[in-house]
DNA sequence: TTTAAATTCTACCTTAGAGTAGTAATTGAA
DNA sequence: TTCAATTACTACTCTAAGGTAGAATTTAAA
């Protein structure tokens, strides 16, 4: 019942440059200090932002990363699609596959509001939503 | 975000149980072909929830298994706590580890309502709350 | 032009969850 | 007593996520 680590990282980073939108690059090295994530690590999942088109990289000396796109307009429901997390519609508490009302999983009733906030969560946050000021990198 | 495999399995077996409290034991050759888990691995949670004192097991000939306490005393986090799962008071979205209210992540306040809908449902929840009519195995 | 700082790419290692295989131990029925 | 049906135990394989290593490529400063 937890997030993916892969994607925890990169809402974490991605949050950091919705953030930090002055005019400046940041390179992998500085992020991988800054959010204490591992430098290699970090960096493979740069390669995945910057092809998802979430992050757009400058590479050589004086190089790094920047937004793509305005906050506002990365929801958390894409970065997770991204990492193949939470992507999957059988993601469902019991997993017992595609449900009509009659023939449903013991668990359905209690799960529903639950999931439904989640989904409305991951659906609605964007960037732009998330808490700035006093945060945890 | 999704469940353990294991612990939905073991969610599903239990709840098995509680709808067929007739006074007979079950086989783990019956539980697998009835619910459709693997045989071997369905052995191997059998052990853990006999361990737990889920279920109670009668070995040798003509043995099985059957419940070892009420429905209603046996809650969905217990479950999940046997299996390591949902039980790391970490479970939080970003894992930034202990959080106090000046020192949050950054989705923290989208976060705690789910959260906590999902804390009640897996801590209120026991078996005889489940749905048991016109169920999927 | 050289060099250093950066991204990018490919390949590998590690770990934990998921599942399998085989055998030992238990026990009631025949 | 024998035997077959059962649980219990130990050890292994498979897979995907998490993470590491090293070299290739790009690019601007010196
Ligand atoms: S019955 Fe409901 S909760 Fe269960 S798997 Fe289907 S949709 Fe999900
Ligand atoms: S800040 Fe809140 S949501 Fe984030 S990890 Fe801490 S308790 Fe969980």
């Amino acid at each position: 019942m937890q997030l993916h680590n892969t994607s925890q990282y990169a809402i974490r980073v991605l949050n950091f440059f919705a953030n930090h939108s002055d005019d400046r690059l940041y390179s992998a090295k500085e992020l991988a200090e800054l959010l204490s994530i591992p430098y290699k690590f970090l960096t493979k999942i740069m390669g995945i932002l910057v092809k998802a088109e979430f992050i757009k990289s400058i590479q050589g000396r004086e190089g790094g990363y920047e937004l793509n796109k305005p906050a506002s307009q990365i929801k958390l429901i894409d970065i997770l699609n991204t990492f193949n997390d939470e992507t999957d519609n059988e993601s469902c508490i019991l997993g017992v596959g595609i449900c009509d009302g009659h023939n449903k999983c013991a668990l359905h009733d209690q799960w529903m509001q639950p999931k439904g906030l989640l989904r409305k969560m991951f659906e609605e946050t964007t960037l732009e939503n998330l808490t700035s000021a006093d945060c945890k990198l």
